[in-house]
DNA sequence: CTTGACTCTCTAGTGTACTAGAGAGTTTAT
DNA sequence: ATAAACTCTCTAGTACACTAGAGAGTCAAG
C-alpha cells in the first residue's frame, strides 16, 4: 500500500539476484517471511530483507544448510532476548567453524604438497612422454 | 583368488565404516573402482582402497562433491604424469580452499560478535523478561 | 550338500535445495 | 477497458548423495 515501505517479491528478486520462485521457497520454509500478506495474497517483505537474504547466502557459501540458518536467522530476528539454549546453539556454530577452518587449512597444505611433489617429477619426465592421458578424463564446465 | 591380496566389497565396508551400498555407489560413478572383477562379478579392491576411501571422506567434509574429488583422485591415480589442465584444476581447488578459509574466518568473527551482544544485553534484560521465546522455534536433533 | 552369509543387478525411495509450468487472479500503464 | 506484467497456489521434475528391497547367483563351513 504505501509506496516504498515494502517490496514485492519480485523487487526483492531482482535486489538480491535470487529468483521469485527461489523466494518463494524460502517463504514457504519459513527460513525468509514477508512482514506481511494483502489482501491479494502478495507477500510484502521488509526493506531491510535484503540484507537477511545477503547474510542467507553468506551462511550457505560456508555450508550452512537452510535449516541451520533458520536456527540462526530465528535467533538473530528476536532482537534483544537471549536465552541459554540460542548461546549453546551459536557456541556449536562457532565451534563447529572453528574446526573445519582448521581442517581446511590442513587439507590445502596437503593439495599443495602434491603439486610440489609433481612439479618435481614433471621436470623429469617431461622428456619421455609428451601426452596427458588425463585430459579426456578431466571435465572443465 | 589369492588370501589376503585383494579386499571384497564387505570387508572394505567394514575397514572404512561406509556402507556396502554406498561403495557400490562409489564404484558406479567411477569414484572408487575396484581394480578387478572376478568372474562371479564380485568386486576386488586394492588393499589400499582405505586410504583413498579416507582421502575421499576428508575431501567432502570440507565440502568438495563427489565429481570435484573424481577429478581430484583421477589426478592422483594417474600417478606422475602431469600435465597443465590438471595443475590449473589444483591451483582452482587450493586458491577455493583459501577463499573459503578466509570467509569463514570472518563469519566465525561476526558470529562471535552477536554472541557477545545477546550477552551484554542479557545480563540488562534478565531480570525483566524470564522465558525464552525461542525454545520453541529451536529444533534439537 | 545344504545352510547361511555374502555378492550381484535393478528399481525405487529419501532429503535437500531448488526450478518449471499450469491455471487463475491482480495490478499497472496506456 | 484492455493488455502486459506481475502475483498466487499447486503439482511435478531436477541434481546430488545416498538407502532399501526384490530376486538371483556365489562362496565357505559343517
Amino acid at each position: 500500500m504505501s509506496k516504498r515501505t515494502y517490496l514485492k517479491i519480485g523487487e526483492l528478486a531482482r535486489a538480491t539476484g535470487l529468483t521469485v520462485g527461489n523466494l518463494r521457497y524460502y517463504s514457504d520454509i519459513g527460513l525468509l517471511q514477508p512482514v506481511h500478506r494483502g489482501d491479494n495474497g502478495y507477500r510484502y517483505y521488509a526493506p531491510n530483507a535484503s540484507e537477511q537474504v545477503e547474510f542467507i547466502k553468506k551462511a550457505q557459501s560456508l555450508g550452512f544448510s537452510l535449516e541451520e540458518i533458520k536456527q540462526i536467522l530465528d535467533v538473530r530476528n528476536s532482537g534483544d532476548i537471549p536465552c541459554d539454549l540460542v548461546q549453546s546453539l551459536l557456541n556449536n556454530k562457532i565451534e563447529q567453524l572453528a574446526i573445519q577452518i582448521k581442517q581446511m587449512t590442513l587439507f590445502k597444505r596437503e593439495l599443495e604438497e602434491y603439486r610440489a611433489n609433481w612439479e618435481n617429477k614433471s621436470k623429469k619426465i617431461l622428456k619421455q612422454k609428451e601426452i596427458c592421458p588425463l585430459i579426456d578424463s578431466v571435465s572443465l564446465h
